[in-house]
RNA sequence: UCCUCAGUAGCUCAACGGUAGAGCAUUCGGCUGUUAACCGAAGGGUUGUAGGUUCGAAUCCUACCUGAGGAGCCA
């Protein structure tokens, strides 16, 4: 294996002279009349290594195997190059070539490949530069989001996958079964696996609530599921999702925290992946530095959801949808008030209690509840959240105007018990993962940033 | 799910009612401390599928399949 140290991110870092070994995929091989060069890449580093093969050290038909896609180890002795492009190459005293590559057959070209190309292939596309540097910034951001909440003392925790909640509504959940299912025949679902109706989780906030209210701060990072058949560059079937909890906050805080968690992962990232960045900015998104500097210049603007109405119908806007109060915000009227009108991050708050879920806490008002969405350009929304309603007769009688949904109360009834016993205010919201990596990346289809992407039709590797 | 657009060589595209083409890739030859290498030649196609109109369809029409963009839903 490659051991720390080892990779070609390192040794294209290590001083010359060094006897080292390399290991990886080749990206091309060029043949001088007395010299290969072949580009080196285990996917550390959106710059390959430059291996230097003499002639003479590997016969001519050994040579000829070693094309795009295969697979070598190389040793040799790091040295100065000759040439320009690379501070250091391998000149090369050993070559094993694990496996081979057809160049009739492999796929992947050393030239440009559109990304709807490159999404059939998910077997190979890793090993492309744009794939390399998408998913070494995805493992960066996945440090930074745990590292921002360690840092803070939160407590990660890890939400059911599978979940007997039926809030959402059937229509957008997975429902998870062991019965043989038989087109109209009723099922007796008391005799499947868990004895009730299951789905795969659409959140983990309610179970984050519980664990809140025994950590103070909590944070959940996993993968969450929905049914709906939505085809858009930002929805996807799976996605992984991080929803903080925090016990003894209110609105005003769970705002501060969103604010500080973006900026945080932003410089997070923007420090530890700046060559990623670079490659994806030159060929994705001119604007990327500019996009993300523009988040950590200066503070969000807030807004109330009243405020914001009233912004949308002074803008002089033709908008297609409605600007009236109590109408839901729509995209077009999201990228209104974030990319043209403020320029940067806007947080909207206090939503109509009728657009909004049944857990959120209803303001004086009686006509708003504490939401807040954050909105970013490009985007729109990357992160939704709010105050919980922790007051047990308040919370009791939402869940009863949402009976006609299909909601219980009687299914709720651990929900309600944490508002009976040391109930106390609290907030939380969610990040999507893939949407973040989609602005801190460019890239602009949501299947361009996770390695398997799960959506209506499509379930391939 | 709805609306719009697009499917032609391995890839990126041209031909828009009259014999299916180019660049890159591949193979072969040449040149070269090269780095999107360069020069020359060759192979490579049931034009997404199925119907229809026409003397003749990649081109026009219909349906379906696949993909993309927009919308809804949302993260």
């Amino acid at each position: 294996m490659i051991l720390a140290g080892q990779y070609v991110r390192d040794l294209l870092e290590t001083a010359p002279g060094a006897s080292v070994t390399a290991r990886g995929w080749v990206k091309t091989r060029r043949d001088g009349k007395n010299v290969h060069f072949i580009q080196l890449n285990d996917g550390s580093s959106p710059t390959d290594l430059q291996v230097v093969v003499e002639q003479g050290l590997l016969a001519p038909e050994v040579i000829a195997r070693i094309t795009t896609g295969a697979s070598l180890t190389v040793e040799g002795d790091l040295v100065a190059s000759m040439g320009k492009g690379q501070k250091v190459e391998l000149k090369a005293r050993s070559v094993v070539i694990h496996g081979t590559a057809d160049p009739e057959e492999y796929p992947l070209q050393k030239k440009k490949h559109n990304l709807e190309t490159l999404r059939p292939l998910g077997h190979l596309r890793a090993r492309t530069n744009t794939f390399g540097a998408v998913f070494r910034v995805r493992n960066a951001l996945a440090r930074a989001i745990h590292q921002f909440f360690q840092e803070r003392g939160f407590l990660y925790i890890h939400a059911p996958v599978i979940s007997s909640s039926d809030a959402e509504g059937a229509g957008s959940m997975f429902q998870v079964t062991t019965l043989n299912l038989e087109a109209g025949k009723p099922a007796d679902f008391s005799q499947d696996f868990f004895a009730r109706r299951a789905y795969l989780t659409v959140s983990g906030q309610l179970e984050a609530e519980i664990l809140a209210l025994a950590f103070a701060n909590v944070y959940t990072f996993g993968p969450t599921f929905r049914a709906e058949n939505s085809n858009t560059p930002r929805h996807l079937a799976e996605f992984y999702m991080i929803e903080p909890e925090m016990a003894f906050c209110d609105l005003n805080d769970d705002q501060d925290l969103a604010e500080a968690f973006l900026k945080s992962l932003i410089g997070q990232v923007l420090a530890d992946c700046r060559p990623d960045l670079e490659f994806l900015s030159k060929w994705y998104e001119p604007e990327l530095f500019q996009n993300l500097e523009n988040v950590l210049a200066g503070p969000f603007e807030r807004i109330s959801y009243t405020e914001a109405v009233s912004l949308l119908q002074k803008s002089g806007k033709n908008f297609e949808f409605s600007t009236e109060w109590g109408c839901d915000l729509q995209s077009e009227h999201e990228r209104y008030l974030t990319e043209e009108l403020f320029k940067k991050p806007v947080i909207v708050t206090n939503y109509p209690r009728g657009i909004k879920a049944f857990y959120m806490r209803l303001n004086d008002d009686g006509k708003t509840v504490a939401a807040m969405d954050v909105l970013v350009p490009r985007i729109g929304e990357i992160v939704g959240g709010s105050q919980r309603e922790e007051r047990h007769d308040a919370l009791r009688d939402r869940i009863r105007e949402h009976a006609a949904t299909g909601m219980h109360e009687e299914n709720y009834w651990w929900y309600l018990d944490l508002r009976r016993f040391g109930g106390v205010e609290h907030a939380g919201f969610g990040m999507g993962f893939e949407r973040m990596m989609m602005y801190l990346t460019g890239m602009k289809n949501i299947r361009d940033v996770i390695a398997f992407p799960r959506t209506p039709g499509n379930a391939e590797f």
